[in-house]
DNA sequence: ATGGCTGAGCTACTCAGA
């Protein structure tokens, strides 16, 4: 049994008890972290005391991503060539040895506003070297986990009023027609298998009281290759810290794996 | 009602988030 989690954590630095007690309840194997806001010197320490060791790829201020690994786990850095996805800090690739697993965590940006031509441009190309990894991964028979915050909403019902959203980086046709074009090469999301769209929200807004009204998005995504898909055994959306003191925005997500 | 929060950087606000 193998548990990988994934948490858009809002800044690593003020959110270490929340996550301290996450690795207590959940004691995942791997834990893929975004938005880490700092740098790799500023990094807290506090899971070599929990038994983890830390990749991180951080920068100061914004964005940011980390992978916790339990520290019996070996792996190796897995080298990207790839000059869009490698212009801000937000990703980390992996190969774990013991599953024979290639994990890529993502931090996908954001996008808006639509009509920012650079910004919603670098969002597309950014989804698109997503999608020649993937291609090149699933084609090549290589197992491959792409998680973490994908800012994209892969079907209408994964948010409460879609209306809102079309003309919005995050529900617009452009970037949901590139999540589809990830998903093509032969990735399989995993939320599909285990909920109905509209059951589950991975995201609520700080404003307008979007936590209390349950008025979030699903946002955050496994995307697992083919061979791998018999091993997936679960999905648990941990709601209940976005309701805790100083929360993420984003709630940790996590799946089990019978291997 | 394109932001009513929140965090970082930094010390007065802006940038970024989604």
């Amino acid at each position: 049994m193998t548990i990988i989690a994934s948490w858009n954590i809002n800044s690593i630095r003020i959110r270490i008890n929340l996550i301290e007690r996450f690795i207590k309840e959940v004691r995942p194997d791997v834990i893929l972290f975004q938005e880490i806001k700092c740098t790799n010197e500023d990094f807290p320490d506090f899971y070599t005391a929990l038994d983890y060791k830390a990749v991180i790829n951080g920068q100061k201020g914004k964005f940011g991503v980390a992978v916790l690994l339990r520290k019996e786990l070996d792996f190796n850095q897995v080298k990207v060539d790839r000059k869009i996805l490698l212009k801000e800090s937000r990703i980390n690739f992996i190969y774990i040895k013991k599953l024979d697993l290639n994990i890529l965590n993502v931090y996908t940006p954001n996008g808006n506003p639509i009509d920012n031509k650079e910004k919603f441009n670098f969002k597309m190309l950014w989804l698109s070297e997503l999608k020649e990894i993937s291609k090149n991964y699933v084609d090549n028979i290589k197992n491959l986990l792409i998680a973490g915050d994908f800012n994209v909403l892969e079907n209408e019902n994964d948010v409460k009023n879609f209306d809102n959203w079309e003309k919005d980086a995050l529900g617009c046709y452009q970037a949901r027609k590139k999540f589809r074009e990830i998903l093509s090469c032969g990735l399989t999301n995993i939320v599909r298998i285990f909920k109905k769209p509209g059951e589950i929200f991975s995201y609520w807004d700080y404003q307008r009281a979007c936590w209390e009204r349950n008025d979030g998005l699903l946002i955050d995504h496994f995307l697992i290759s083919p061979k791998f898909l018999k091993f997936v055994k679960s999905i648990n959306f941990e709601s209940k810290y976005r309701g805790m003191q100083k929360p993420s925005d984003h709630i940790p997500i996590w799946i089990s794996l019978n291997i």
